[in-house]
DNA sequence: GCTCATTTCAAACGAACGTTTGAATCAGGG
DNA sequence: CCCTGATTCAAACGTTCGTTTGAAATGAGC
């Protein structure tokens, strides 16, 4: 099935594999023009590789879209349930605190972004927009990839936040998702809303130390369900 | 340039003119599939109009798409402006609360999401998802669009939030706008997170009632750089 | 050195794309 | 009634797409 040709003794840094420098064209380019804008011809070329050659490896231009997004996003996931673990056996039976809980997720993320010099930082932004594909392959790979994560965290919040209802805790799992998508995907909606300090915004990890007290605080808001009720949103 | 042909006498609710049937059906279509994956052909033929009427009337595909989201968003964000301008005179010299600030933001997309049957529902789905299209001339057009209405409200959250410095700030207006349109694009990632009550997730006002407070806690949330620092997130 | 399975390659496939063209159709004013 | 400008239409334009094909190249095992 799969080759071994070279043990590749001391290649500098250039040529692994045909399969994964299509990975690597495929996630760099797939981040910046998105599924459908990005052809094949495009990728090969840019991995240096035969345009059948995607075909050969991934079968179909989806199933290698799939493999780009599996590639970096399993091993992300594992790491986020594995860190919540360790956070949980180290806590006891006392319930961990919303920061905690949301460092187990970021701090991966931002492993990711960090490890892999341009890849990582290149696959978060892709993450985060296909977030927002409305292709059903997409969003079925999606909701397969992430349900076992988000129902573990869903359980720690749970314990975190015993007095907010179990409906109301989803809909704020939902909303720190999109926050967190959306600041990932680093969309250039933001040179509209701050002055944009250029140096900071590539910044990672300053960004989700400003993000985590802003969901964290979100999360612990009193539940409208339980303070009796009579926002003034939307009343007016 | 425009022609007025019929007064439309008492047609039921069919047949306007070329140009709104045009931008009915493709409003439809480029929600549901994305701008690249969605044809002129399958627009025009959904709209019962001949192929060459998109360039005959918009020009091309892209200011088609742009045409589409003119249509609502310009009145939108001009609506929120004026709410926002009412308050602040209803208030005096007062600062608006951050639930009121996020109701000038809310209640016109809200209110668009109800006054068109289905036409507004999809706008705004159509709307949140091209935040996250790494289309240059959606993030152009988008950039173009809101910098107005944004500075205005990022004015108001200074006022309100005055212990809050303005780069935090603009971090967490950016929070605030990514949780909003993803909570608005609404994509199916909602069916992994929460275990879904199909007839109230389609209710947006609920659902916008949920996310105000949420975010509002989240905008109070003290600053990390006003509180002495040392927050444990990422420090482990 | 031949074998055979794996991988690469150039070339082509049919289909679908956005756009253009030029004639047909229409409505209203002289 | 024809003229004029605006709109619709069928047809075709050239390009690009994802995928397939069949032969050439490759490398390990006997």
């Amino acid at each position: 099935m799969h080759r071994l040709p070279r043990a590749a003794p001391d290649l500098p840094a250039e040529s692994p594999d045909t399969k994964s420098r299509i990975l690597d064209a495929a996630e760099e380019l797939f981040m910046e023009h998105g599924f459908e804008a990005t052809s094949l011809r495009l990728i090969t070329t840019a991995a240096g590789v035969n345009l059948a050659a995607v075909n050969y490896h991934f079968g179909s231009k989806e199933e290698l879209f799939q493999a780009v997004l599996t590639r970096r996003l399993d091993p992300m996931n594992r790491d986020r349930m594995e860190l919540l673990s360790t956070y949980e056996a180290h806590a006891g039976d006392r319930p961990l605190t919303c920061e905690k809980i949301l460092a187990a997720m970021f701090i991966p993320a931002l492993r990711l972004a960090r490890d892999h010099a341009t890849g990582g930082k290149n696959f978060l932004k892709l993450l985060g927009r296909a977030y927002a594909d409305p292709a059903p392959f997409i969003r079925e790979f999606l909701s397969r990839q992430y349900g076992e994560m988000i129902a573990r965290f869903r359980a720690a919040f749970s314990r975190a936040l015993p007095h907010i209802p179990r409906e109301e805790l989803s809909w704020r799992l939902h909303f720190v998702m999109g926050a967190l998508s959306f600041t990932l995907a680093g969309t250039d909606v933001l040179r509209v809303i701050s002055q944009y300090h250029p140096d900071e915004a590539s910044n990672d990890e300053l960004l989700l130390k400003r993000l985590a007290p802003f969901l964290a605080a979100g999360l612990r808001a009193p539940s409208p369900a339980e303070d009796g009720g009579h926002h003034p949103l939307l009343d007016a």
